[in-house]
DNA sequence: GTGAAAGCGCTAACAC
DNA sequence: GTGTTAGCGCTTTCAC
């Protein structure tokens, strides 16, 4: 291993002291009045041998590290794994860089990466809270660590977050579904305290109660094996006469066509929640509630910032809208 | 902000050293031969506090950071999320943490990430190279950094890698589609000098030749945009008359079948490379050649720890079969 | 304008 | 068995 060039061996090469490379090396050259001739001799020469700092050993000094947490549902979903990738970009534009987790919405899980991320001194978190962790993020803010949460709050704790209006979207969709002329209008969701799931839930049961129609409901618990849930999802549908499904989730909804194609009956119309390439390609088209990613994962990042530069002390709770993208699968075929 | 405990007030309130603090810390107790009652005394007063050690002060002082930095084509491909997905849980379990960075296959981007997260001193590296980056790898391996590259690997720079056998696959779904009686079978790529993609393209072109049959062959730009792929390639099928496709990419194929929903053509059969959720679900369901995506995870993290705590320093170079999934898309109807 | 030196929090060689 | 102390590589106060 060629060792490292240290800013010791730039000061020695040089014939000055540390302090000066240092100060240079931290803009504060014109600030310090350090020469403009020495300034320039010594950033050609640290270009020359291309010395690059220690970040650990800065980190260690300064407290900063630069890096973001990212604590995430599954970053194998695509819904996640395209807003990891706009967060990064935008992170990193501003210097920034992401460590992630998955949690699998295990709250020991979640807890464990929080307090590893915490002694890694990172400089913010971005996080999809699982039911039960209040408590932490409370330690969290007791610490005055930058954090946002995204997907769900909670509502035990007051933090900054960023989450989609999961109640209007649920409302909308089931809505719709009852103006192109279904009747019997089912809502198949996890079995699940989270806040998105209780207020996409609250969506469709007001929907329903406005229309003056039965509520039919499925959830699923969050451990389910694939093939129990299209079991439950065959059964559910069969069993209630359902002629139109709203999924509360991505997943949940492929599930659903997956069990229609194994065990061979018809799906009912149906929107899902959160686009899927699948949903846009699948035939019919599948018509689905779409979270505005783009901006969330701006407001996500913006928010946190500020914090970091301790801009802004101030609550930020942002709710976003969904969008309604009305494709083939909530047509009424009479 | 609250202000951490030290190790320096664990030792001060039980009125022994730091060191005897760090030796029970760290699993040095028996070693070093401290009693029992004290090992336990500390052990309890660190509970009791919740004391956590920094693990920066640790990681300038060992020089293990217990990162791996993940740099990767796009964390959004569901392929590659998936294998970001499994390394990070096999990673986790092994006491390390991913720092992710997407590179979109640009070199510059892929160089900066790699210098950056080398000054941050990550302790191993899991790549996918993009063309030209063999000089920035050579110094990495000058400088003894662990590391190993997937999906592709560099001509100009021996390394540990792990890629799947893509000559074979792109070879065996064309001769499958000949097979099928297909006459006039082209092969959709990008234009790049990648090894995945080379292999590919061989593969394909064996093939045809074997059977003595007519290459029609496609190569889109990597910059290009999604409706000028799609134009592209319904003009491609159009003029030679093609009646079967092998794609080289998920997303080339997902542009395909958007191409053929957008403009209403009829899509000759197809098999793509990588499967995805909306190749199982489509009607017709798409055949593809499917990568070994948890075995290469696998051998990923087993090469990158081995290299990592020294145990051997041969060079890995494994190449995994991968398997043709044939479905619907590929069957020959006459 | 520039340098010496204190420390960020930890580990571990060395001393007793 | 336990304590003292010298660093890891950097930033920054303070002195000149």
């Amino acid at each position: 291993m060629k060792k490292r060039i240290l800013i010791s061996d730039i000061a020695k090469a040089l014939g000055i002291s540390v302090t000066t490379v240092s100060f240079i090396l931290n803009d504060k050259a014109k600030e310090k009045r350090i020469s403009e001739a020495l300034t320039n001799r010594v950033l050609a020469y640290v270009q020359e041998v291309g010395y690059k700092p220690n970040e650990l050993a800065k980190s260690l000094r300064t407290g900063k590290t630069k890096i973001i947490a990212l604590i995430i549902e599954d970053i194998s979903n695509p819904f996640f794994a395209n807003i990891a990738r706009l967060i990064e970009t935008k992170a990193y534009a501003q210097g920034y860089r992401i460590i992630y987790c998955s949690t699998d919405n295990r709250l020991d899980k979640t807890q464990e990466l929080i307090e590893l991320f915490y002694d890694r001194q990172v400089d913010g978190f971005i996080i999809t809270p699982t039911v039960g962790l209040a408590p932490t993020i409370q330690r969290l803010k007791d610490h005055a660590v930058p954090l946002v949460l995204f997907d769900r709050f909670l509502a035990d704790v007051q933090t900054n977050f960023v989450v989609a209006d999961n109640f209007t979207g649920a409302n909308e969709a089931t809505t719709h579904l009852f103006e192109q002329g279904f009747e019997r209008v089912g809502f198949v969701s996890l079995r699940s305290e989270q806040s998105q799931m209780m207020d996409r839930l609250t969506g469709y049961s007001t929907a329903v109660e406005k229309q003056a129609k039965e509520r039919y409901t499925l959830e699923v618990a969050t451990d389910s094996w694939e093939q129990d849930i299209q079991d439950k999802l065959a059964d559910f549908i069969k069993e209630h006469r359902i002629d139109a499904l709203l999924f509360a989730t991505n997943y949940l909804a492929i599930s659903g066509l997956k069990a229609a194609k194994a065990q061979r009956f018809k799906m009912p119309a149906m929107i899902a929640y959160d686009d899927h390439t699948l949903f846009e390609m699948y035939e019919p088209s599948i018509s689905v509630v779409s979270q505005p990613v783009e901006e969330i994962a701006d407001k996500l990042i913006s928010i946190l910032l500020n914090q970091m530069q301790g801009k802004s002390k101030s609550l930020r709770e942002v709710v976003l809208p969904c969008q309604l993208k009305i494709r083939e699968s909530s047509r009424f075929i009479s």
